[in-house]
DNA sequence: CTCGGTTTGTTCTCGCGTTCACAAACTCCT
DNA sequence: AGGAGTTTGTGAACGCGAGAACAAACCGAG
């Protein structure tokens, strides 16, 4: 996207390795509370649910912190991937839009467990100010710039209805975030410079649909048509 | 991944594509709530936030639903994709484990608008069976069979904790079902003909950290090292 | 010290997805 | 009717990611 500067650390990850990168930190969690004190690229790549190959090529990405012949240490390893990710430290997170799924993700405990920390939760509804959900009390979203700045809050969560998301990233973008993750099924425009990353529930389970569909079609043709592919499915 | 038989019509469409075309699909609602009768690629592609020539290029995998020189009818191509994708039908949805997240899901208006009907409610805890969440009644996850039977359900959610996630899907594809939508934070293993699409709010999150852990080195690199590349960001 | 076994890190190849660029096709105006 | 202006649909080039295969490196036994 834009030019970087392959300064000292840090050279440049795939897209699609950094959206591993957080798997195999939660595999690499479950190893350790299990025990483990070494695994092999085997090992790590099937608690990960990825293939062995894969594996080790985002791990090369990061440097060469497994020993040949011996495999990974596994504390070392999470922590060198907790650090390339940035979750070392806490980040302090926002949420606005306090409904049902604002609820969810405010009591949700992976935020707190993973390096995040939800400093405020923000609605424009002033019958929801008396609330308060998971320990925060849920504030006016004017307060919005005033807690960015006071917390150094650089990532917001957008879980309003769709109508509303735009005009919350806009002010989001205005006090300084530059990192959204939004829920409403809205198609965000930022400014560069910002990332949006979106979750869209309707979205997945019309992907779903659509394969069922065809499952479903490619069972009738295989009957009416020649003989076809089939599909071992155990019960 | 498995062999299709190019039978009839539904030729291969790309997975890239397929991800897309819900998009499209919400786009061109938005266009024809507006009154919108006819819409260029362009004007589609803004909407849906990518550039036209791939949506065309997408939207040539459907078939030749445009007329050249004017573009395309909103109705009639929203149908299509409606079709395609497998939601001119309603599609019966069970959802396991009703705790906050599952309740968000089971009052989530874009279901029922999107062409899913959620047709139960199940969890393993008996002290929810007494609630009734969006006007279905929560029921023990045991009824799940009967259920999947009852209704000819295909595509299940799974909101409950990590460590329950494997079993519930076990169940679920014991039961007959073949789509599986799911939230909680752990790789599931299915067996092959299972389709399984993740939502991970802690992912993302981390991925949005780490592209901001990005921004911020950088920021501090060019400040130390010698001049890099700026990035152009409104305030 | 040497040798066999094991596992990582990397190179190479292949396929998919994105983007560009343009011909084909349609409308509208004269 | 004809031509200018638009817009679609698609062929081709390009870049990224996945997977296979192998050399380099490490451990341990003898």
């Amino acid at each position: 996207m834009t030019e970087r500067t392959p300064s000292e650390a840090s050279r440049d990850i795939p897209e699609a390795t950094v959206a591993r990168l957080p798997v195999y930190l939660r595999a690499l969690t479950g190893l350790s509370e299990a025990g483990t004190a070494t695994c092999s690229s085997e090992d790590l790549a099937t608690a990960a649910g990825v293939n062995s190959a894969k594996l080790r090529k985002d791990l090369s990405y990061l440097g060469s912190y497994g020993t040949r012949g011996v495999g990974y240490d596994v504390e070392y390893l999470r922590y060198q991937i907790a650090r390339e990710i940035g979750v070392t430290q806490d980040w302090p997170v926002v949420i606005v839009g306090i409904g049902n799924l604002g609820h969810a993700l405010a009591n949700f405990s992976g935020f707190r467990s993973r390096g995040f920390r939800v400093v405020a939760l923000l609605d424009a509804d002033p019958r929801r100010h008396q609330e308060v959900v998971a320990g925060v009390d849920v504030r006016p979203f004017s307060d919005l710039e005033a807690i960015v700045h006071e917390h150094g809050v650089a990532i917001g969560v957008i879980s309003t209805p769709a109508p509303a998301a735009q005009d919350v990233a806009d002010h989001m973008v205005a006090a300084g975030i530059r990192s959204i993750l939004n829920f409403a099924p809205t198609v965000l425009a930022v400014p560069p410079g910002v990332d949006v990353r979106k979750v869209d529930l309707s979205i997945e389970l019309q992907i779903l649909a659509y394969h069922e569909q065809r499952k479903a079609l490619g069972a009738a043709g295989v009957a009416a048509a020649s003989e076809g592919a089939l599909e071992g499915r155990p019960a």
